[in-house]
DNA sequence: AGGGTTCAGTTGAGAGCTCAACCAACCAGG
DNA sequence: CCTGGTTGGTTGAGCTCTCAACTGAACCCT
């Protein structure tokens, strides 16, 4: 097979931009996250996700599927959080093999007091350094990636296969 | 104090299509690494500057402003490619204290081997799900978010203070 | 020189993530 | 039934990352 088609010199600065931007916001959110509130950035997903779901409870698979997480990851994630007594699992009725995470009174309290502290800090991190017409773009450029890259790698949110 | 500033709908709605998408670029971009060439993401990026210095070394520490990266994250991850062979550690004549990080021949061809993939990757990941003008914006958008976050928290590649 | 401070880098413990292997419950088809 | 495959979820090992503490060298200041 011949050449590969390298990076122009701008892609290749636009790339080196982009990783530098996405790791500096995600180390300043996971960062804040874990000093103010003792958790890094993917328990507080998980968190929101429960809260925002009916009765404050969802089977694991779909909450892996609401915070785009392996199974495995979720699993840990899961009795990490029920150890800290944030989040407890109930099986499921109707299906033995599966199981609830649920949100505990303790664990709402938890995200409610970590909340304004990351808002600001997502604002800090990323908002304020645009305008309002770059925001609305990188609105769209992101559900484009989204879409996109989540199409082209079915495996990105699954176990083994 | 008052309540926070929460996100408008529309902010959350963007911020979480960013978090979605940078977490599926980055989780396709390490994991095709890791498969097709044995090594995370961040030890690619250290192969890379690595390549680009002068000689094929660098000191540590400029080594670790140039990936981002904290000094114990650095200090392992060469570590771990000593190990590999890919990359030895000499140390400074002139200041004892300091140590350049030097990439081996061996570690210059993993590289090289590497390479290919990864920028198809790359492109199939992010590029490819864009057009051009959205490509530019990103450019722009991804440099003013380095600048600003960047600056707002010094903390970002730093160890104690 | 001598003493304190800063600087370059390392180290170890603890935590989260990935991958592969695994188990148990469901579900077909015969 | 019961057998084979699939699904939902868990587990453990190995790896990387973070944070804090630490070492030793350089610098500064009298």
């Amino acid at each position: 097979m011949n050449e590969p088609r390298w990076l122009t010199e701008d892609e290749q600065r636009i790339w080196r931009a982009y990783t530098a931007a996405t790791k500096l916001v995600g180390e300043r959110l996971d960062r804040q996250l874990q000093r103010d509130s003792g958790m890094p950035a993917t328990y507080y997903e998980i968190l929101v996700a429960l809260s925002e779901a009916p009765n404050r409870e969802l089977r694991m698979s779909e909450l892996a599927e609401f915070t785009r997480s392996s199974r495995s990851r979720l699993s840990h994630a899961i009795a990490r959080l029920e150890e800290n007594g944030w989040v407890v699992r109930r099986s499921c009725p109707t299906d033995k093999r599966g199981s609830f995470a649920s949100l505990t009174e303790v664990g709402y309290s938890v995200l409610r007091a970590a909340a304004p502290g990351h808002v600001a800090e997502v604002r800090a991190a990323l908002f304020n350094g645009l305008t309002a017409e770059q925001l609305r773009q990188l609105g769209e450029i992101a559900e484009a990636i989204r879409d996109h890259a989540g199409a082209g790698c079915p495996a990105a949110s699954c176990d083994g296969d």
